[in-house]
DNA sequence: ACAGACTTGTCAAGAGTATGTCCTGAGTCT
DNA sequence: AGACTCAGGACATACTCTTGACAAGTCTGT
């Protein structure tokens, strides 16, 4: 717990906005000290910069508090409607395009975009993937649910590019075709405040220097499943690694090749990888 | 829900237009705050940049608005606004996503699904790829172009599965990467009253027939741009073609290999196929 | 071709709103 | 003791509001 001049200094606005805010929106609720000092938390912290980059995107004031108080940060999360996810994956695996994107609206209407895709859409994908592996379901099927899930992803995806955050590039590793991780990655670290440049699959990685350069990137993260992606690419990646921002996630990085090249090494879960570079 | 100057900023036209507008014509609805500021959503700013479209076309305010209003004054397919199209494009290069969902948008707004499809998003993209080839741009650039579009796509695939109309299975050949074509055919076929089973990229061929059967396919589209991706499927074909009725697209596909796996070759244009099967 | 009517973007004036900053005197923390 | 914080009123500035008017352009009928 933080006092308010630190605060100030770390989100980056005056200690007047800060009180002036609490006192005109209902934003803030800092506790206090016996004697009556603010004490702010890192959620208070998180609320504050989203408020400052909704602003710095054209919103009022009053309209930014108005869209950071209706998104409860995370305080009171519902669970996952387990009925909701199980419906989706019948459909998925019935073809049933029509009560998949149905069940897809109603879990997105009942939980946050972190939660549906941590507890549902990521386990179910990968459900699916192991079953077609263990050749229960046919190919058919793994093509059908990767096709529909990822237009919906992409489809969350809209104006992720927008916001004065920090800016991301992803791409998946040369060769690497799974990029729902990714996707999903890039969606919570959207969440979070940074924008994103998305490249998508089997990204060559000769043509990542420049386009980082131009695009004023402050990381870039190269995902894959296959280590073997990786050390198939090591030397670009150190170069990347040398001259940039560069992370390295998805079942394929290891810690041992992210020290190689001088990157960070991501988290396996997406969810996770993107809250600990927004946190 | 962004206030007036920041939607006038945002549309490129001036407050004072935006007031004359929702004065004169019926088209803007902007709430209020508690003060009296008008407050915009995304939604506001689209038909603005509609208007604004549509007036640069030539077209009248008091028309545009009409038109905007939803109006389906007009019939008649306009053609595609050209400096539409430009502006995708610029964007698409510049990696710009917002400026390109929002000329997707307005191109949607503006003409139907199959001109967009055939007159711009389908020539966009061969253009990039061309450029692509030729070295002119990097590969960073093919992929983001690529990740964008096919997800506005799959978004109007939404309930494509849907209705009472013949049932086809839309794949590409094994190997196959290059699926906007068939999307976009799939697109076409589902406005001509198809419903339509989307397995995408890559999809090996043996699962074929027993999905097809499963799932009551009438017709199953197989795509791919390489010659060498269906003759190194010949044998699979026919058997699906023996049993099933099938059709060859894209550009690989030639009359001699349709006629030896009992295939119905479709033309290389996506849309005018559609309207072949459809008609 | 031309007067008259309509269309439409722009401007103006005066009042009100929104919001970051400043001020003051008193109190708190280390 | 010195640095920081409190409340909350007061400003200054930048926007926005409404109403009404205007000018340039377009259309109409004669």
């Amino acid at each position: 717990m933080i006092r308010i001049g630190e605060v100030a200094k770390r989100a980056g606005v005056s200690s007047e906005v800060l009180r002036a805010w609490e006192r005109r929106y209902d934003v803030l609720h800092p506790e206090r000290t016996e004697g009556g000092f603010r004490l702010y938390g890192d959620a208070d912290v998180a609320r504050i910069r989203r408020m400052r980059a909704l602003i710095d995107e054209g919103m009022s004031a009053a309209e930014a508090a108005r869209v950071v108080r209706g998104a409860p940060a995370a305080a009171a999360e519902r669970p996952l409607p387990l009925e909701l996810a199980e419906t989706l994956e019948r459909a998925l695996l019935g073809l049933d395009a029509t009560t998949a994107h149905d069940a897809i609206d109603a879990l997105l209407g009942a939980v946050s975009v972190e939660t549906f895709l941590r507890d549902a859409a990521l386990p179910i994908l990968h459900r699916i993937g192991d079953r077609w592996a263990a050749g229960e379901i046919t190919v058919a099927h793994e093509h059908f649910v990767t096709s529909l899930v990822r237009g919906r992803l992409i489809g969350l995806a809209r104006g992720w590019d927008r916001g004065s955050g920090r800016h991301a590039l992803l791409a998946c590793a040369p060769g690497e075709l799974h990029d729902m991780g990714l996707i999903a990655f890039g969606l919570a670290l959207a969440r979070g405040g940074w924008r994103i440049l998305y490249l998508g699959q089997n990204t060559p990685l000769d043509a990542l220097a420049s386009v980082a350069h131009n695009e004023r990137i402050d990381l870039v993260v190269v995902s894959s499943v296959d280590p073997a992606r990786f050390t198939a690419a090591a030397a670009e990646l150190r170069t990347v690694g040398r001259h940039l921002g560069l992370a390295l996630g998805g079942a394929g990085a290891t810690a041992e090749l992210a020290k190689k090249v001088h990157a960070r090494l991501l988290p396996d879960d997406p969810i996770a990888a993107a809250r600990e570079l927004a946190g």
